[in-house]
DNA sequence: GCTCCTGAAACGCATCATCG
DNA sequence: CGATGATGCGTTTCAGGAGC
């Protein structure tokens, strides 16, 4: 009969798996085969015991190996911080099911989880090695993978616990466990591990920040801006996901509704730079709209105006009059907004066209292009994506978010078998369309064997601009989680740019947009139309163009002086000038005298033959990375009830051309400053007569400068203008008075022109006061 | 003027390399 | 295998450049 029984047992179940007793001495002999008799004591012990590890270290090693046993066939359960501290020792894990099933796994998706190795054995051997002592430690505390195998089974609230107590070594091991659960539909698995966290979504942090602001700065004012940012702005957010506000928007009926959406991005930039105000408005001792619509505002603004940069301050203005004109309707108050906040109309001097050091780019273009460049690791996945990504930008002139958001199939064919590639996300909202070239196709191919496998998600309310799709796309982070973002772009251009060159500083390394701004050099440089340029860069407004083409090669001041001629200038010069009778510099010179290649498609190689041999002379030509446009840094300040002309109507471009314009309406007590103004612009017109005199300096800082026989005519127009009109001098003296500031400008320019040939108006303000000037007083004259 | 996006920098933690 | 220090990825914040 128990020969019967034999038989049976060894037929169908082997052996139980999961049960709460012993083995039997049937069991042991099939499992183990021996040594029965040195371990027939502990069947007598409650099994309970063997679950406390101090009893189990308290044991012998043949002991030990029948608790091995136990575990192996779950018939005793460990707590998950003894669980996952187990020491791997050579049991049949073939023997169960669970084990068997995970290796097989493995053996399939070793190959999407290292897409660079795949190929490597003995890293494939290793990782199977490891999951596999993994999966014995979560089978150690009852746990299986799939159904019916083990007693209870890993689901994603397991993964969670695991994740908690299990040593920092081992984790990464667990998150590409978790990603072959996830994809295996026999496992209960719905959500891999994520090594870090997903990025909170912005308005969670916007919300907290908002906190600590209160908790610091409990003030009326901290409410009202708030109040602001998110009763009145963020309804106007468009594409903003409503689950995600913190509370419901109360819609208050008195508010204009119809302010233009914006986007999450610019609500969170305002929400911003509103909390610095109110710490801003603390330390000035201002804690309610009152006292800032009271004058407080005014005495912020003239301190900041002498610390501040002009783009600060321009933010500043601009915000807190949107701010305000909200809370003027809200409180139904009697007020005009630019009474409490004027808006400044001062001439402001713009700085555009970044220098690019050429040479240094030939070598940065062609290690990116090198298949086996020592600068890039070809075998990180990482590296391997960012140098595809860098080169189609630089082939494209697409922006980097664009580039990083592609889409899988993005590359098309139309009827003449000619391939375009859709760039679906563009700064501007619509999509673009540009041509794909051989070298493009092949970078984009090369990518898309290694793109992820699933759909990733590119949220929109966060951080990077995302387009807020869930699609196949190119490229992804190291773990096919996320989108590629910018910034692991700028990461990575600082990683090779530090190999290439480790003594340069960073300020002159690339980023990712000067491969837009190379890809713009080259086609101005091939002569391509403004049209084709724009269409290229996606631009809607010529204007748009200035920034790419401000550069010094003859070609591009071409572009520059036809967009000059259509005025986009025109706000900021009044002068049509013609940039050819200008003398060019010897860097200038040998701009001019590169070749010019005829194939316009293969945009890259053409690139690097044509800066090849100019390596040398292609250097960084000054310390300034940005050309000054021109060179009048203006200082004056005016406001706008100085000027009553109609807003449309353009008064001038300069102060000068205010000052004799028949709508300039100067306040009375700033005589002085005109003056002071007026000798600025004496002092420019001296250093343009002398440096007509030298030619040949720098004449690249000076593409645009006023000339001097023009800004003499100005004061000549306006000195009588304004100081017989609006100051109310006789004719008589006005000679004298223009004779005197002349004389004075004179014995300036002689004295301190090597040291401080330009004065900011203050600077001359304080200069003619200080220096016994009297007699430009009005007060002089009577 | 108004809006949208890039880029620098600081931080925090995962991962790597190495060794006992 | 685990401890340790170094490295570097990814997140977050902020200033200001780019575009219309």
């Amino acid at each position: 009969m128990s020969d019967s029984v034999k038989v049976e047992y060894n037929h169908s179940i082997t052996c139980d798996v999961g049960v709460d007793r012993h083995f039997t001495k049937l069991e042991w002999k099939d499992i183990c085969s021996g040594a029965w008799g040195k371990i027939e004591h502990l069947t007598k012990v409650d099994l309970n015991r063997f679950t406390d590890v101090t009893f189990y270290k308290s044991l012998n090693k043949l002991e030990k190996r029948y608790v091995n046993y136990l575990l192996l066939y779950q018939r005793i359960v460990w707590p998950w911080e003894d669980a996952l501290k187990i020491k791997f020792f050579t049991l049949p894990l073939e023997k169960v099911n669970n084990f068997i099933w995970i290796a097989e796994k493995v053996d399939i998706y070793f190959g999407v989880l290292f897409q660079l190795e795949s190929n490597i054995e003995s890293k494939k051997k290793q990782f199977k090695i490891d999951i596999l002592i993994l999966a014995f430690r979560i089978w150690a505390a009852g746990y299986g993978f799939i159904r019916n195998e083990g007693r209870k089974q890993v689901g994603d609230d397991v993964l969670e616990i695991i994740k908690k107590v299990i040593d920092k070594h081992w984790s990464r091991r667990l998150i590409k466990l978790s990603i072959i659960l996830e994809k295996e539909k026999e496992s209960p698995v719905k959500k891999r591990i994520i090594a870090r966290g997903v990025p909170k979504p912005k308005i969670e942090l916007e919300n907290n920040q908002w906190k600590i602001l209160f908790s610091k700065y409990d003030s009326e004012l901290a409410k009202s801006f708030h109040d602001f940012i998110y009763d009145y702005l963020l309804p106007h957010v468009k594409d903003l996901d409503m689950k995600a506000l913190p509370q419901k928007v109360s819609q208050t009926s008195n508010i204009r509704t119809s302010i233009k959406l914006i986007t999450f991005a610019t609500w969170v930039s305002e929400s911003n730079l509103l909390r610095s105000y109110v710490k801003l408005f603390y330390s000035f001792g201002i804690n309610s709209p009152a006292e800032l619509i009271t004058g407080g505002i005014e005495k912020v603004i003239i301190i900041i105006n002498r610390k501040w940069s002009r783009k600060k301050i321009k933010n500043f203005r601009y915000v807190l009059r949107k701010w305000l004109t909200y809370y003027i309707e809200n409180n139904n108050l009697n007020l005009v907004v630019n009474t409490v906040i004027p808006s400044v109309m001062r001439r402001q001097s713009r700085e555009f066209g970044k220098i690019l050091n050429l040479g240094n780019a030939y070598t940065l273009i062609e290690t990116l292009l090198d298949e086996q460049s020592p600068y890039i690791n070809e075998n990180d996945l990482l590296e391997f994506r960012c140098r595809r990504v860098c080169l189609i930008q630089l082939a494209t002139g697409s922006r980097v978010t664009a580039v990083c958001l592609l889409f899988k199939d993005c590359i098309t064919t139309d009827h003449n078998g000619d391939k375009w590639l859709h760039l679906h996300k563009t700064k501007n909202g619509k999509p673009q369309v540009v041509r794909a070239t051989a070298d493009v196709q092949n970078w984009i191919n090369q990518s898309s064997k290694v793109a992820p496998k699933e759909k990733v998600y590119s949220p929109k309310n966060n951080n990077y601009y995302g387009d807020g799709l869930t699609d196949y796309r190119l490229f992804a982070n190291t773990t096919d989680i996320a989108t590629l973002t910018s910034n692991l772009i700028g990461n990575f251009l600082v990683k090779i740019q530090k190999r290439l060159w480790p003594d340069t500083p960073l300020n002159e390394y690339f980023t990712s947009h000067d491969f837009r701004r190379m890809h713009a050099i080259y086609m101005v440089m091939n002569k391509k139309s403004k049209h084709e340029i724009q269409d290229q860069l996606g631009h809607s407004s010529p204007n748009s163009l200035i920034p790419y083409i401000a550069t010094s090669t003859p070609e591009i001041q071409q572009y520059y002086s036809e967009i000059y001629k259509e005025g986009v200038w025109s706000n900021v010069l009044n002068k049509q000038e013609e940039p050819t009778d200008l003398e060019l510099d010897p860097l200038l010179e040998q701009a001019s005298k590169v070749v010019q290649t005829e194939n316009k498609e293969q945009f890259i190689s053409s690139l690097i033959e044509k800066f090849k041999d100019e390596e040398a002379e292609f250097g960084f030509t000054n310390d300034a990375s940005f050309m000054p446009i021109n060179n009048v840094s203006a200082g004056f300040p005016r406001f706008t009830h100085n000027c009553v002309a109609h807003e449309m109507l353009n008064c001038g471009h300069t102060e000068l051309h205010c000052f004799k314009c028949n709508y300039y309406k100067p306040d009375d007590d700033k005589y002085n400053e005109h003056i002071a103004e007026i000798f600025r612009f004496m002092l420019l017109a001296l250093r343009g007569e002398e440096m007509a005199k030298s030619k040949r300096d720098s004449i690249q800082k000076e593409l645009v400068s006023i000339r001097s026989h023009d800004i003499i005519e100005l004061i000549d127009e306006s000195f009588p203008k304004l100081l017989e009109k609006k100051f109310s001098i006789t004719p008589r003296e006005i000679p004298k008075l223009k004779k005197g500031l002349w004389d004075k400008a004179k014995s300036y320019w002689k004295k301190h022109k090597q040291t401080k040939p330009i004065l900011t108006f203050e600077e001359a303000l304080h200069y003619l006061k200080v220096g016994n000037l009297e007699w430009v007083g009005k007060e002089a004259l009577q």
